[in-house]
DNA sequence: CTAAATAGGACTAAAATAGTACTCAATTAC
DNA sequence: GTAATTGAGTACTATTTTAGTCCTATTTAG
């Protein structure tokens, strides 16, 4: 399916609410109760968006979260990275060690043009964009098949 | 990492291969020799695709699969729900059903948009483009972002 | 010093995926 | 008509990945 991982799903959630709250420093605990997701869960979250550099922590008795930049600055490319790495559809995209097709293949380099696509649509979209009420434009993309076309 | 399963990397190097040589009609014993992926595997993915309808099979002592249409004519998602189901990031863009979030949520419209973006762009993209020397344009799609701006 | 909060890592359980094997059905050559 | 060849369908097992939890530091306000 494509699909990210529940992880990732969490980390939008608690993104989503931490950027539309005005207050700037989140507990885990916090968060927890309002997305009603476990505290262990959310905790874990939490870090992983700290190691990324989208959220600062401060530790300490007012300690907690806080959102590292402008919700216009963080990406959902941004978001999915920090929890699953790389975006990248193919591992060939990433390495080709181990790749028996290496020589035969002649595919990878399309990967990597459709890698490229996908990154710039998830990096268009920011944080900000998520919380806003969405309106679905008719067409919203250039067809990537436009350009392969002779230039 | 937002990775395809391996059956869809096999998938889209058979269908490749395929594509790329004229002969119509290949057996699963010979896709299995040429791109040296276990038999019973290859096997898998050529009944997955024939389900899928993106080949045709014929049995008997001269039968096999072939691609059902024009390379052109097949997109990579095609390929991806054939072997993964729908294009979906996240669960609740197929579905609601046991989302707690559901009332509260409200960035759910929004995957809704990212996943057409995505979808957009896979079904922009061919058999055809995929095994063609890849020539990698500057910047191939107008950032979704801008169409979030007032109309 | 103590209470409240995060940091980091280790561990377990559950789920998804990959890969294989086996039996049935269809077609063709002879 | 029969045997050989090829795909169809299904079920099973092992592996890997993911999710979720817990425990033990570390930091800071009061």
């Amino acid at each position: 399916m494509l699909r990210l991982s529940k992880l990732t799903d969490y980390a939008t959630v608690i993104l989503s609410h931490m950027a539309k709250e005005s207050i700037e420093v989140h507990s885990a605990m916090g968060v927890a109760e309002v997305t009603g997701i476990a505290l262990p869960t959310v905790s874990k979250v939490l870090k992983i968006l700290v190691n990324a550099k989208v959220l600062v922590s401060t530790r300490g008795i007012k300690g907690g979260y806080a959102l590292a930049r402008a919700p216009e600055n963080i990406s959902v490319a941004d978001v999915i990275s920090a929890l699953e790495g790389p975006i990248a559809l193919t591992e060939c995209s990433i390495s080709h060690e181990g790749c028996e097709q290496a020589s035969g293949c002649g595919i990878s380099d399309n990967w990597g043009l459709i890698n490229q696509a996908i990154r710039n649509t998830l990096e268009s979209i920011t944080l900000a964009d998520m919380i806003k009420p969405a309106h679905v434009p008719q067409e919203f993309m250039i067809p990537v098949s436009s350009l392969y076309r002779p230039i």
